[in-house]
DNA sequence: CGTTGAGTTGACCATCGTCAACAGGAGTGG
DNA sequence: CCACTCCTGTTGACGATGGTCAACTCAACG
């Protein structure tokens, strides 16, 4: 049950160029993140906050109970989230990507972890200008609610998977929630860019189950396994194991 | 595994009266609640949105699916929020009680269940209503965007329980985060309003597996079962089991 | 006094975790 | 170029935790 993880130190050298200025109106998740609920004046004035970030895959973003200085808007990229115990247990708690807000909360300190599992860009802002600017921009603090309300969902169907299912519905419903926010929700091929430790540490199993209820899902034709990922064979069989 | 919940239908004597009038200079949870966001003058507005509601204990709130005619602010009492599979496995997600809001989302639909554990009384509002006084009142929807924060803080804990926790530790941790909630923090008495399938809902587990660990608990001198609840006797043993 | 529902306890067993060995690819250094 | 290590993933054998099924107690209630 006890595992230890080394977290890594946050390296001196990062690859974000905190210089950079942002441009927003090139911005391709602009649309399907919060900066959406902002008009084209308001927007420039949040560009004057934001401050493109970039991070190499396995990269610390911060760690728990660190001051959070600022918060992320996600641009591309998949970033871990997660809490590790005294004894080294480790839970992931979501693997926000494209469009996500990472820090809605706009508290002061972390609650949790966070690292790159891929290449990240980001649009960083700091946390108190940020926050001092949503009290004047209400539709802003409306969409980072509406955020909420969806993260808060999220959350709850990854309750519902950690407190009913059993290993084979849970990979199912992984894979089918991942296939769900991929920008192409309709193909067959599902991209898993992080580990079978991550998948393991988010779902409550093992590497072990992982692997072995992978394995037997492409033996039984469910699923085929590819290098970068795995591709649904059986729609049939997944939908009715991952239904939650 | 499967288990069948007969959900119970909305009966039609309802206990709530819909048309009293509420009195919110006379609440004790005002201050607790987003409504201590306002002041006397904003509190009187809101006032004339509110109505007082009263459900008795097993009664339903409403189901999954329904359409969300209005929110509620709890006064006193508990209630649980969960959401059931087809086949019936059902996974309680909260217990939210005096001064906590239900329908944070303002979503027109309800993506899970509510029924009264006790006796509850609460303020209601037409959800339509609230969201329009919300986007006139920032401060407003400022302390529901930090209700919000609360609630994806308890949500990810309780995921953090179940992903992580073996049975024993799932048990001390829902002890001690519902003696953290209670009005006195300090006491040693826990009151359990809440039945052993309730509780086992909410945890991941059985109810067997729940009705053993509490005797074995008492039986090892570290709680104490009464007839409502239970009272910690060796605090050290429940801090190091329920450590998150 | 019988019925019902919640809670408890025991016996048994399945799922999934643990421990261990192994395979294959990437990176490193001689 | 090969040998070596390291890391991730896979597979097997075994066992413990917690689920399943069943019987029983007890209090509430008509």
């Amino acid at each position: 049950m006890t595992r230890h993880i080394a977290i890594q130190e946050l390296t001196g050298a990062k690859a974000h160029c905190a210089h950079a200025r942002a441009d927003c109106g090139e911005c391709d998740v602009r649309l399907r993140s919060v900066c959406g609920a902002l008009d084209e004046c308001e927007i420039g004035e949040l560009e004057n906050l934001a401050r493109p970030a970039a991070f190499a895959a396995k990269e610390t973003l911060f760690l728990e109970g660190a001051d959070a200085e600022c918060v992320f808007n996600i641009v591309s990229g998949v970033v871990r989230l997660y809490r590790v115990l005294e004894d080294g247990r480790r839970q992931i708690i979501g693997f926000p990507m494209s469009g996500d807000f990472i820090g809605l909360d706009l508290a002061s300190k972390r609650s949790f972890c966070a690292d790159a599992v891929t290449t990240v860009t980001a649009c960083r802002f700091p946390r108190k200008e940020f926050s001092e600017f949503l009290t004047r921009k209400p539709n802003l603090l409306q969409a980072l609610h509406a955020r909420s309300s969806l993260e808060l969902k999220r959350s709850r169907d990854h309750l519902l998977a950690l407190g009913l299912c059993s290993a084979d519905e849970k990979i199912a419903w992984f894979l089918t929630t991942l296939r769900g926010r991929a920008s192409d929700t309709s193909g067959a091929d599902i991209r898993l860019p992080m580990s079978r430790q991550d998948i393991a540490d988010y779902l409550g199993l093992t590497i072990e189950t992982v692997s072995r209820t992978l394995q037997r899902f492409a033996r039984e034709n469910i699923v085929e396994i590819q290098p970068q990922g795995v591709r649904i064979v059986d729609f049939n069989k997944m939908g009715s194991l991952a239904a939650t």
